[in-house]
DNA sequence: TAATGTTGATTACAGGTGTAATCAAATGCG
DNA sequence: CGCATTTGATTACACCTGTAATCAACATTA
């Protein structure tokens, strides 16, 4: 049963952040890492890990006793697929009114509007 | 315990979408808007809005032994918390890469564009 | 009035989630 | 070598979720 990238909770998402700064690597090392910014107790994050493998999110190979963990997918497929399905459930799947309420809260930033600017003028480039 | 906006669940969510949709209204009003769309049973619904009154997301009137139930807040301000908090976990909080990951599956459509470039407009504007 | 239907309240129950503790095997240290 | 430590595996446990079924009170109908 391939897991869907979208089943992966938001604890287990903060594993794979770890992993995606750097792999492949042993869970303490991870530990280590979140405990950066997370008071999360080792334990946790061994359940996390293990969860994170069944459903075949992340693997390991062994190395000794230790194993080394990787992720299984590419952090941006798995934060557009979740983008996709957060717009798809609340605005029909179109992205404006999400940017509107950005707009609306002041959340705008500059950069973000440059941004934006690029995605349009290369979009009606590609649209020609 | 006033229940933050962002613990209402994917299912709750859809009961919530009938109430915004017309209120205040009967449960048996919002079983048979629901099974439009989807197959829930009568009895799922109902502890679906239960949950809802208990966590202060929806409330109710007595009209004779029904109960005549209306959403506690705007739509809007859901979907945008929801929006937020989804940004902010993976794109600290800036909206541009999510629009990019759009652009890039090919799912920004015309009126998106379009209403990208007015929200731009109305943004310089305002920062002039 | 007795049986039936409707409506909300309470209870059920498996699977997911956050947050660990315990177990067991391999290793390292004294 | 024997004990402590490290590491993954298994188990724990309360709360959330999806999905109902049962209960209790009131209303309707034969």
């Amino acid at each position: 049963m391939k897991a869907q990238m979208s089943d992966i909770s938001k604890a287990e998402f903060e594993v794979l952040e770890a992993l995606w700064q750097q792999h492949p690597v042993a869970a303490s090392e991870i530990i280590l890492r979140l405990n950066e910014t997370k008071p999360w107790h080792e334990k946790t994050v061994k359940t996390l890990l293990n969860r994170l493998v069944k459903k075949q999110a992340v693997s390991f190979i062994k190395e000794q006793r230790r194993y080394l963990y990787s992720p299984l997918f590419e952090r941006e497929d798995y934060t557009n697929e979740a983008s996709q399905s957060l717009i798809e459930r609340m605005f029909s799947g179109r992205v404006s009114p999400l940017v509107a309420g950005f707009a609306k809260n002041k959340r705008l930033k500059k950069e973000d509007v440059q941004a934006l600017k690029s995605f349009i003028d290369q979009w009606e480039q590609e649209h020609e």
